[in-house]
DNA sequence: CGCCTCGTTGCATGCGGATGCAATGTCGGT
DNA sequence: ACCGACATTGCATCCGCATGCAACGAGGCG
């Protein structure tokens, strides 16, 4: 494996800072802790040898003793879920905050997930991130290495596993209700991919605020977060149905594309007839080619919850799993003209 | 800082693993090493009885004594390029065919560098993928600290750090002469932010061809890589001048922003007249809105080459370092009708 | 039958740092 | 001046695994 680990001059290690300091070893050590018992006159000492050195304590050997490798494991399916790079970046600034390093894991496909974990294990993460819905036989081996898990708009299959998630429901209904009020009457939806928790809940957020308005099932056709899924799922629909009112997408890279695939099919169409929502809150739906209603996660607060929860474990194995729920925010926009929010709802 | 690093049942070691296979810690570490001096039959024990306890070899303890963490770097600023992601997934992916994860560090600012390449340090990676420039202190704090770096679309400083990289100037030149052939004279260009590389050579590459063509100097403004300052910067150009034939944008983000604000501003205005062009191939440029004629970078072959050359070095020290180029894809598209690529261009 | 070779195996050690414990020094109180 | 309390410091050990070295046994060969 490793074939010339040879360095050139070795890295300064903690006997040679004392040496240099002309302290000992395990002074060296309590310099570098916080709360060391030291002075700080020889703490100052140490410290300035390290710095001559360009020495740094070496993470790796801290965490064989400490048992906290301060390294936490980020999950992410490989789709390009374009919230994926914000969520990664809020995660590892908020790790960040908390003394620890993100290791990242990327996978295409469920096989490959066993293999994965077994690199987790091996690298001793404090704790795992987990952007996905896992299996309940994934989510037992978490269990038996003692490594917190949370599931980050991810469906926990047992007890034992934490989750942060938006309320999927809850923020379709209310986008439904938006339509509803508007106008709306019949309704199209473009639905997640099959497998996909989210994909699940949010079709049945649909579904169940439009049997509570006593509405008529809907067209449903069914796309894969992709842009060009969109399009597709678009000219499926009106291939089936004319006359539809509203499209509910499971997404927005999908409502972009059924937006721009309404335009395209029907240049001349009535815009204010077909109005068309998505979910997420993604970049793009504010451009000015667009202004796209939807449900906005709030990314940053979800992140920071899952962060919070997890180290709140990895602290205190003992503490049981929690779950926490976010509100979407809505958010108006001329691709749903006269939508508006809840009387009671969103800020 | 490590407050209750207990755990409840503690992970099997190959001292355990040893006891319950009847054979030595030594053995177990054998059967884990590919080309480690041990018999078949006892290897299938040693890893049967792995198995059964849930055992897999500490990485951080192998480190220490391999001098391989295994662990690579991703510097990233944290401005969403939108390539970032992919060019992440792709990194991650690269480092785990040879055996690697990622360790992922992010920053906002210059200022917070110096704090993260101590981190660095302290996880002995192996080596890092910077995508970023640095300044010649960084860079030779890489070289003191012998972790081989290489930049991704960044400008190497010292003669120690490698490189892969797009040619921008080459780039530019081939869009502005094929913007030329098409008729176009009168140019406007929307720069990068004023500290980066990257737009400065943009820019260079832009003027440089438009030069060589005789054309007058353009109308330059300034934005950030944003879709809003894309925006902004169409009406500022065209606010100065009027008459532009073509637009070129140092990035596909403002290079969108421009496309939409020219149809907004001018609803009517005779679209053969005005091309807009931008750079890097981000997805969304493909889109029926758009439809965006760019430089497409040639992310996954930059990625592998940045990861190849980077565990070269690993290998061995002494190799030198190494740069490498690569000419972006020309990708036609309606924003810039009738242009073309070069006879000899783009496969 | 003795000796050498080679494939396996175990032993002992060390990677770099954290920490319990004992040793030392300091200072205040009586 | 003596004793105890407390703050610093060093010593020794251990974290989990890899690896050089010696030991061992099985064959092959002379």
């Amino acid at each position: 494996m490793a074939k010339k680990p040879r360095e050139l001059r070795p890295r300064a290690t903690s006997y040679d800072v004392a040496a240099s300091a002309g302290v000992s070893q395990s002074a060296v050590s309590r310099a570098f802790s916080p709360d060391g018992s030291i002075s700080e006159e020889t703490r100052r000492r140490v410290l300035s040898a390290a710095r001559a050195l360009n020495y740094q304590p070496n993470a790796l050997a801290r965490s064989l003793i400490t048992r906290r490798s301060n390294l936490i494991g980020l999950v992410l399916a490989n789709a390009t879920n374009a919230y994926y790079p914000e969520l990664a970046m809020e995660i590892t600034r908020q790790c960040a905050l908390r003394g620890s390093r993100v290791l990242l894991f990327s996978f295409l496909d469920a096989s490959e997930l066993n293999a994965l974990l077994d690199q987790i294990w091996t690298y001793q993460v404090d704790g795992v991130v987990a952007c996905t819905t896992l299996s309940k036989a994934h989510e037992r081996a978490f269990e038996e290495q003692n490594v917190p898990l949370v599931l980050y708009n991810g469906a926990p299959e047992t007890r034992h596993v934490s989750a942060v998630s938006v309320d999927h429901v809850e923020g379709e209904g209310r986008l439904v209700r938006a339509l509803w009020r508007a106008g709306a009457r019949r309704f199209g939806v473009i639905a997640g991919p099959e497998g996909s928790w989210v994909a699940r809940m949010r079709v049945d957020g649909i579904l169940r605020q439009m049997q509570a308005l006593d509405l008529p099932a809907p067209q449903i056709v069914r796309g894969d977060y992709t842009y060009q899924s969109g399009v597709e799922g678009l000219r499926q629909l009106l291939a089936e149905t004319v006359d539809l009112d509203a499209i509910v997408c499971a997404n927005d890279a999908m409502a972009l594309g059924a937006l721009d695939a309404a335009r395209h099919c029907r240049p001349m169409m009535d815009e204010d007839r077909l109005s068309i929502v998505g979910f997420d809150g993604f970049g793009a739906g504010r451009w000015l080619a667009y202004d796209l209603a939807t449900m906005r996660q709030p990314v940053e607060r979800m992140a920071e919850a899952a962060v919070d929860i997890l180290f709140a474990r990895i602290e205190d194995p003992e503490r049981p799993a929690e779950r926490r729920t976010f509100l979407a925010d809505f958010v108006p926009g001329a691709s749903a003209p006269r939508a508006a929010a809840d009387q009671d709802g969103d800020d």
